[in-house]
DNA sequence: ATGTTACCGAACAATGTGTTCTATTACAAT
DNA sequence: ATTGTAATAGAACACATTGTTCGGTAACAT
């Protein structure tokens, strides 16, 4: 990618992150942003057909980083699939997520930013399906599978959110088992 | 109240209620209302500050419609808490929920509608605790007593966004039993 | 060195917001 | 029934934001 397009994509999601940790997502201009990344208008609008697709393609980068399955070999960083052994995926994307990289928490606290938690939990969706044996034991055989899915989904959404308003005082291993003993 | 106000207010809160059977809260625009209600723009400010607060309006409304504790002599209908004897509260709400009154569920399955689960959920939380006690029992001791809480809150509306979802397919019933058996 | 490509900056139309004004009409109280 | 009050319609208004277009400039790759 030409070094120009970088640049110009790396301010805008720098801007935009900044902009992210002051004020809700909905109010947040295209004016703010390209003021904040110092970049023309014109160019936000040959990057991002819009202010949405500006977000999806933040979230959609954020996610391949912390949920991607593959290992980036000379890279650092350890994917939550790459764990080896006896953690849960659950305490290490608890741990991974303590570390609040991109400022992440920022969206996962402020007031609104629904969009943000639908991809967070489609992209959860399927770390949970491949998990699913982990719970097999708990589960009541009166209630539909998708039922089922769907309350360790949210169940994990709302632990990591009541973790995140409550200023993240619990350590990693303290979260995961307050979320396993109510699932 | 004069007459006229009342039927400008009620005009718009029908309005936005037809509107929000169509569309999400984000794209409907004041123009929308007012031309749906038949009402003079002016007059819309005069009754509301901004859409914000036509939607805190509507939610309030609704909300002591259906949890207001008070009984209203010489009304037909029964608030939940009203209910005399062995059902619990929460299959009373699932049974007034499946009526859809003002079209309720219409707000509870669209895509963004974050401030109305907001106002939901806020409502719901003094219902949750004033009926802990039923849940004494499961509760494990080793969890704080407001992740627990914030537990049973978050099933609840998980539940049922689930139950609508997915078509409100089971009866309230079952879903009372899916809901006290994954809690 | 050259052709391509991204950039800036300004201008632009289109849409939505919230305010203000005047004239009109419904209302309530006597 | 009359009269003063208050809500309304309707239009105009300033303002902010969006997304597009265009010409000139500078960085890029080869």
């Amino acid at each position: 990618m030409d070094r120009r397009q970088r640049k110009s994509r790396e301010a805008i999601f720098k801007a935009f992150t900044t902009l992210l940790s002051k004020k809700e997502f909905h109010q947040i201009t295209v004016g703010q942003i390209i003021e904040e990344a110092d970049v023309g208008r014109a160019t936000f609008y040959a990057h991002f057909e819009t202010k949405e697709f500006l977000l999806k393609a933040f979230c959609e980068e954020l996610f391949c980083h912390i949920f991607d399955t593959q290992n980036h070999t000379g890279h650092d960083h350890r994917h939550i699939f790459a764990c080896d052994g006896a953690d849960s995926v659950f305490l290490h994307l608890f741990q991974h997520l303590q570390k609040n990289d991109n400022n992440i928490l920022a969206l996962l606290s402020s007031a609104n930013n629904e969009l943000f938690l639908r991809y967070f939990r489609s992209n959860l969706e399927s770390l949970v399906q491949s998990n699913l044996s982990i719970f097999e034991e708990k589960k009541d055989k009166n209630i539909p599978d998708d039922f089922w899915q769907d309350h360790i989904l949210s169940t994990f959404m709302s632990t990591l959110k009541w973790w995140v308003d409550q200023g993240m005082q619990e350590t990693p291993e303290e979260i995961t088992q307050y979320f396993f003993t109510v699932v």
